[in-house]
This record gives C-alpha cells, sequence and structure tokens, in this order.
DNA sequence: CGCTCGTTTGACTGGTGTCAAGCGCAGTGG
DNA sequence: CCACTGCGCTTGACACCAGTCAAACGAGCG
C-alpha cells in the first residue's frame, strides 16, 4: 500500500507504468542483453535486500558497500498460483524476489503442504539451494512476480571471492534457518491462535523494515489456504479463528489489505 | 553398540579405559596444549563427519581431502542433561561433538520446548551460529558427552580461506536446513504414530551411515520425554504410541537399545 | 530404606479436522 | 442484460486425536 487506496490496492511496486508486464502465462525468459533488463533499474538493486548485496556497484556507482564484479542474472516474470520451482526440481539457477509475494513449501503425499517461508522482494527463494542441486522443495508465486535467475556456481564464486558479501550472506541465511526453527517450534506447541497471530506479526514486521505498513495496515495477498498452509491448519479453522480475531476488534482483513487494529493485544496472543 | 552387550550396551565408544572422565559437573576446559589433548588421538579426525573435513590434515599425514591449517579448539565434557549452551547465549566458540548424543532446542515460556535435532558424534552444534553471535537456541546434552570448542572467528576464516571446505560445510548445513524444514511439516501435518516413527527412522539412518546398526538393533540413549519434544507431543501419548508398536511387534525399547523388528511396517507408518 | 527418575495406565476434556452446504463476487460468454 | 461458473469466504454438526490430571510401578542409588 504505497498509494493511500484501500479500496483497489496495488500490488505492484515495480514497472509502475513503465513497463507493463503483458506476459501472463508461463515464466518468459526476457533480453539475455543485461544492460536492458529491468534489473539494472530494479529499485531494489540499491536496497538493503538480497539484491544491493549482490547487485550494487555493478557499474562504477558512488561509494558502494559491496564493490563486486556483477553477477549475470535474467529477469523473469510469473503470474498468480505458479511454481517457479518444484519439488526436487534440479536447478543450476536460483531465484531473486523483485516484486510481488512467493512462497516456499513441501508438498505432502496426500496433497497438503507446509509452507515455510513467504519470500517479499528482495528475498532469495533459499539460500541452501545455492549448494545443492536439488531443492526439496517447491517456490509458489503467491502474487504476480518478478524475480532474477542468478546461477548458483556464479553466486558460489561470488560468495567464495569477497569475504564480505559471504558473511553477509551466511548470517541471512543463518537468520531464516532460525526462523524455520522458530516455525517447527510454533507448529508443535502452539495453538491455532497464536500461530496464526505469529504468522501476522512476523509478516507485519518484515513489511515494517521495508516501510509498508502504515497505521498498522499493509498489502496482504495471502488467501485463508495460504494462512491455513503455513500454519499447518485446514482453511475452516482458519476462518473461524480469523473471525474471533476480527469479531475482538483485533484485526481485519479486507480487498488484500490487512488492519492491525490491536497490536497489543495481537503480540499478547503471539506471546 | 559396537560390541555385542545388549544388555549393557556401552554408550561411550571414546575414551574406552584410556581416559575416563571423572569430571561430571560442568565444562572443565582441559589442558590448552593441543598436541596432548584427547583431539590429537580423537578417532573423528579423519571421519567423513565435520571434525575430518576440518581436522583431517593437521600435522603432515597422508594424502589428506581437504588440506589446511588445523583450527585452534579445546577439549571438553559435559555431563548428561547439562546445558552447554543456553538460549541466547552468545558464545564466540562453537562445539563439534566428539562421543555421545546431544540435542538442539527451543525452550518456550511455558516450560516446553521443541527439539531442533539430535546431535551424533562428529555433528557441529550449529552451522548457522558460526555466522551468529546469539544462538536463539540451547544445546543440551542427551548422554553425558565430549566435545571440542571451535573459536567462530577462525572457523570463519578458514571457510573464506578454502573454497572446498566452504562448499562441504555449506552443503551439510543446506541438508540440515532442510531437516528442519521437514521436521516442520511433519509438526504441522503428520500423526503422532507418523512423527514417531519418522523420528526413529531419521536416528536409525544415521547411525546407520556410521556402521552402529546390527541387525536393526542400535544405541538408542533418548527417554521418552526426548521422543516427546521432538516431536510436539506430551510423553503419555508419546508412551501410548510406543505401546501400541511395541505390542504390534514393529519395534522395542530396552536398556538404551532400540530394535527395530519389523522395518518395511515402520517405513509405510512413516510414509 | 527412601529417594529420584523414567515408564505405564485410566478417565476425562478439548482443540482441530472432516464433511457438507450456502453465500458473495468477479469474470465470461451468450 | 443476464445466466453461468469458479474461487474464496463463512457457518454448522459431528468425530477423533492428543492433552491433562492423577496414580502406581520398577529400577537404580546413596
Amino acid at each position: 500500500m504505497q498509494s493511500g487506496a484501500p479500496g483497489e490496492p496495488k500490488l505492484s511496486s515495480f514497472h509502475q507504468g513503465a513497463l507493463v508486464a503483458r506476459e501472463r502465462q508461463m515464466p518468459v525468459r526476457e533480453s539475455s542483453d543485461r544492460a536492458t533488463t529491468p534489473c539494472s533499474s530494479c529499485p531494489l538493486r540499491t536496497s538493503q535486500y538480497f539484491c544491493g548485496m549482490l547487485f550494487e556497484g555493478d557499474d562504477a556507482g558512488a561509494g558502494s558497500r559491496f564493490p563486486r564484479t556483477p553477477v549475470a542474472r535474467s529477469h523473469q516474470v510469473a503470474s498468480r498460483r505458479r511454481n517457479i520451482y518444484r519439488n526436487n526440481d534440479s536447478s543450476s539457477s536460483i531465484a531473486v524476489i523483485c516484486d510481488g509475494w512467493a512462497c516456499t513449501y513441501i508438498s505432502l503425499p496426500n496433497g497438503k503442504r507446509q509452507i515455510l517461508s513467504f519470500l517479499l522482494p528482495g528475498d532469495i527463494t533459499s539460500a541452501a539451494a545455492v549448494f545443492r542441486d536439488q531443492s526439496g522443495f517447491a517456490v509458489e508465486a503467491v502474487t504476480d512476480i518478478h524475480y532474477c535467475m542468478i546461477d548458483k556456481a556464479e553466486l558460489r564464486s561470488a560468495l567464495a571471492g569477497n569475504r564480505e558479501i559471504f558473511n553477509e550472506f551466511s548470517k541471512r541465511w543463518a537468520e531464516h534457518e532460525e526462523e524455520i526453527g522458530k516455525l517447527a517450534t510454533d507448529l508443535g506447541h502452539k495453538t491455532a491462535e497464536q500461530r496464526i497471530a505469529r504468522l501476522i506479526l512476523g509478516l507485519m514486521q518484515r513489511q515494517s523494515e521495508r516501510n509498508q505498513v502504515h497505521d498498522g495496515r499493509f498489502e496482504f495477498p495471502l488467501r485463508q489456504q495460504h494462512i491455513a498452509d503455513a500454519t499447518g491448519l485446514t482453511v475452516v479453522h482458519v476462518n473461524r479463528v480469523l473471525g474471533v480475531l476480527r469479531r475482538q476488534g483485533i484485526l481485519d482483513i479486507k480487498g488484500r489489505v490487512l488492519s492491525v487494529l490491536d497490536l497489543l493485544q495481537l503480540q499478547h496472543i503471539g506471546h
């Protein structure tokens, strides 16, 4: 929610007007000329997230925090509900989200799935996958997304060649692993209300770090099924719990925007 | 279970007779002279596990896979149920298990805890913690253990300085993260029977890789409380499920030894 | 002997899952 | 303009897995 139109939130903060993505079918490889790809004007290039870490200083910019030889990448798009990786896909490249939301998940034989994390712009799909051929999990676009593919081997070289990037990368990887550990703890021991509260608080925190929260309201493209898959609950039960929270005046989801009305109470529920 | 004494299994395969650990109080720093520490004769030094990766080739040995400047370490011991890290401890060094079992866990405000992984000889407590000051989780000795403390900064340098070690380290880290993701999936979607079956199968697999499984029997020092903490269940319910599995002739735990009597059935339960 | 630790069992409760149906809304095509 | 359709949200009735509370037992140990 950058502009304050509550009814029709603009999910896309990228390519507003300039380059409208018309392909909504499958991930399509765009121009291989890096100089003309959207990446060169990607607002994330200088951000504090993953892109900024690797790409900053590609061209002779000002004093960049991570002076680096550029890493080759190809810009791609995928529409909502499309998989950009499937379970046990082996791929030699790794994606970084440029715009939109995605999620990583493990699918189960019975058709259910466990969402392990939601990916926001600037996030790499998986730090671990950089060092594995097979991913072991899948990645799905929650909204229409833009993302960049980076060659794993090239990324490994970049990491090995620059200790500062290496440490930064590893630190974020470690933080992500800790998040998954906490997720496991929640799934093992917390009630439905607590899990949902903590999921929302976590997302709110991350959106807040990106200055995307205004008056307790932020963009929230998740369907209740996503919440269910992330918290290990059923849609029906998620719906019930959200209903309770809404009736208690703690939060409200409307038109893909989540409003936290009573943050203290929500934090109290999350414990 | 190296020797075939089923009734009284020797949990300790290290320092058998030679150097009996009498300190059973707190982790005690032993001699700082590396040449005379038990590490120099540690059977894990040349194994395929973590120690071997870093320590092999300390002295002018034969053709080692990872020729390296040695990393300083101090050998320590801890008795059963002792914590070698607590929640949010900040430590500049990281432990590698030499002998015995340990576990990493996150504690909850209500006194419960979620065990994230069991550590067997050769395992590092946490690859992620190498890049963080605070650990976010705790480590407890399941049995009496021997372990080595390695300086994190020194380890980071070793990783940055040798691409082969770095890749190997990262690959194992990635595998461990995947395990935690699977754990989360289990906790979110599997039944008690499935979770317990999968826990046991996972431990059996790891013991098998270490050639510690004979006739479906292997050393199993876990209390039912450990199983409960690892599967997000209560001791009472773990006991009931184990009782069912025993009565069905699928497995049996006796005298800290676990016997898998019907592997296929167990795998089938784990799905 | 008395203590602690770990295991075992029973009765009861309750949080979530399952099954099923209905509603609102947006898109689509006649 | 209006049916038709798919998707997501909502609600109710019921079932069941696992938690809670409580008590007892056996083994090891000082």
